[in-house]
DNA sequence: ACCTGAACACCGTTCAAGT
DNA sequence: ACCTGAACACCGTTCAAGT
């Protein structure tokens, strides 16, 4: 409420998409996808619900260029730092993605959503881009480029997306060992799981108290990294 | 409207969940998740929207009802035909899931929703615990167990997401050859790309053009299992 | 115990009217 | 060209009332 600054400087801005999906963004890290609502973001923007619509199509259009926003800045990010080596590319860009899920965890779900809907999404294929020079710098056979490709892709987009709920969930039982905490209880509820249905998930319950999120994260990708560069075995 | 059938077989069934549920899936499979209204599912159960929650919850608990069910039963009649080995275990799972994607779309998203929401829901452990077999009778050292059975879930259910969705923009263009115009369109896209912004993208362009979804599918979780086998490389 | 259906609060989207 | 805000159609959910 400044009773007036020299030339409203930041107060009154004109309301441009790039305004829009920032405030977008804040919302859905405030409250998830549910949060995101045109009667909220136009008061947030001091405006009515249909202004925002004179800058952008609808709800759907709005997510996409959220997601989009995020995503590129993400691979922006480490596309920056030239990696030592492919491997090292890799594993930034799964990273970069990786960290902006757990930041922001509604992309998660926004990602699948864009890649269920059709493949290839202007965001889909930002990823797959940076994610496939790298490929290609690795001496992977050039006949299985795409293959390998879209297989690393699903793994860093699905992986990133459960680890990073992981790590939200534990953060939301509180501060300090509540991720231990989490982690012990959902391992004992494993053990406790019928020994007929769940044999193996019993097994690994261990090994799951045990995991770090980052790091599981990584193993994956290093063994994704391993079956590209392995010759195939005899039948596929 | 039969005037009167016997004994009311089934017209007059009383309303039960699984009721409500196989209704939910028509609903979902004819018009996504849009398309699942506790209106719309009142009416074809001919009852009020608030009967149905006397048996359900909400519509979040139904969704995961009806994904549940569908990844059951996708799960069990894989399961029956006993594998000849771990690997096609590991297939018939894989292609199970695959199969039930491509009938029922909706399905990608809500099981990354679940996924995001909270890990380790009844849905994902039914998954884990059925690839997680597999791949303890492969071979693979028990430490990487985890790790590995987590890396094939998430390639599994991000891939089988995407395939899908290829499946049904293919088949959504018409019958006979569209699914090959539409890969062709498609690869033409890529191949306009900007040169300096997309130089992979516009390289894998034929293999994306000339590959065959069910193959590719298969080809990354054959990708992934030659990853666990193989001996991991010097640093990870 | 189970069902009915009106009512509530809230949503995305539209559009005539303003500047 | 851009914004306003009431209005429309529709939604999930609740709940007093019925059987």
């Amino acid at each position: 409420m400044a009773t007036r600054t020299r030339r409203a400087e930041r107060r009154e801005e004109p309301l441009s998409r790039e305004r829009i999906v920032e405030v977008a963004v804040e919302l859905l890290d405030a409250a998830g996808e549910g949060g995101l609502t045109f009667r909220a973001l136009a008061e947030r923007l001091a405006t009515g619900p249909g202004a925002i619509y004179w800058h952008v199509a609808n709800k759907s259009e709005l997510l996409d260029a959220a997601t989009d926003a995020l995503v590129a800045g993400a691979l922006e990010a480490r596309d920056a730092r030239s990696p030592k080596s492919p491997r090292d590319g890799i594993r930034a860009v799964a990273l970069g993605l990786y960290d902006a899920i757990e930041v922001h965890p509604w992309l998660a779900v926004q990602l699948a959503t864009q890649l269920s809907r059709s493949p290839w999404q202007p965001v889909t294929l930002r990823i797959f881009e940076s994610v496939g020079r790298q490929v290609g710098a690795l001496g992977v056979p050039e006949n299985s480029w795409f293959t390998a490709t879209s297989a690393l892709l699903h793994y860093i987009l699905g992986a990133a997306g459960q680890n990073a709920a992981n790590a939200v969930s534990g953060r939301a039982l509180g501060p300090g060992s509540s991720r231990a905490q989490f982690l012990d209880d959902a391992s004992k509820t494993w053990e406790a799981l019928d020994p007929d249905d769940y044999p193996f998930t019993r097994a690994v319950a261990a090994q799951m108290r045990d995991h770090d999120d980052r790091e599981q994260f990584l193993a994956g990708v290093a063994l994704i990294l391993t079956g590209m560069t392995a010759a195939p075995p005899s039948s596929a």
